[in-house]
DNA sequence: GAACAGACGCAACTCGATTGCACAAGAATT
DNA sequence: AATTCTTGTGCAATCGAGTTGCGTCTGTTC
């Protein structure tokens, strides 16, 4: 595997220490760019989904729109991260831990359309679908207001 | 009301009995019209979730883009039809059922986009959610192949 | 450090959905 | 049946998230 020779001349640099992000890129034997890193970074840093949107401030300045678009693509591609279809038709991006990996439920906001994970849900539910159907996965979105929303003036449309 | 007494006028006409989808229209007090009509006899019609796009093609003719729009939107405020996201960012909609008002399944397939609803789920998941989180009701969606893709090559990017 | 594949930036584009405004149609009143 | 008020409709323009094509740059290998 390529990754290995080069991950241990890039560990030899004064920088020292790979950040959790890079050695995740590294790991899937894919270039790891500048755009990969930072927007990994962003994303770990992040406790909730964020939108492209908020990604792309995030990072600020260096990547364009675009890139940022190709690189939450490839990391969903790479089960890196998740994709999580909203309310308002956006996009939402976290990083898919391991445990969590398929069956997991998500908390959307009804008034800011924030989205956060809800690692501890059981999911043990097994509907019976039609016949000639196959299912592969449940998804389980809760929806309700989030903190910042339950008590004062709703914020709508927060992106 | 004003409901009562229009009612009561137009059931005596020679037309005779009021369609399911008028009289659920003259229900809410809000004006009969052509366009609420039709839109919600096809969605009566479809034994599926529907996109704008097959809506308006099912009408066939007479109603605007934009008024179909405005007519979904209308009969998802008044909880007569259900406005459901999809994995395409296309807005699907079905009427909504007195029985599984607030709590039941949808699924949709992931090579189509097709979504049908499941009734029959029991859904008593009630997950934890961080202090300070107000849920209102939760949304179960089954990812997988419907009978049309599950066999033969997949259809995708149906709309 | 040369060569190559893959990623990036830029601009143009797609397409579902929304908005503003003038006009038409439904419903109550006379 | 005519009038008036309210509300829905049609048309055109617009929005905005996401995508695509293409030339250039950069990470990686040899």
């Amino acid at each position: 595997m390529r990754a290995a020779s080069s991950e241990s001349r890039r560990s030899s640099t004064a920088a020292g220490a790979m950040s959790a992000a890079e050695q995740l890129i590294r790991a899937t034997g894919a270039r790891v760019t500048q755009g990969r890193i930072l927007v990994l970074e962003v994303l770990q840093a992040a406790g909730r989904a964020l939108t492209h949107h908020e990604i792309e401030a995030a990072v600020a300045g260096p990547l364009d729109r675009v890139t940022v678009y190709r690189v939450l693509d490839w990391l969903t591609r790479e089960q890196i991260a998740h994709k999580i279809p909203g309310d308002d038709r956006v996009w939402r991006f976290t990083i898919a831990g391991q445990k969590q990996a398929h069956h997991h439920a998500h908390f959307q906001c009804t008034d800011c359309s924030q989205v956060i994970c809800l690692d501890d849900v059981p999911n043990t539910l097994r509907p019976r679908l039609p016949a000639g159907y196959r299912s592969v996965g449940v998804e389980v979105t809760v929806k309700g207001q989030c903190k910042s929303c339950v008590r004062p003036a709703p914020r709508r449309s927060r992106r």
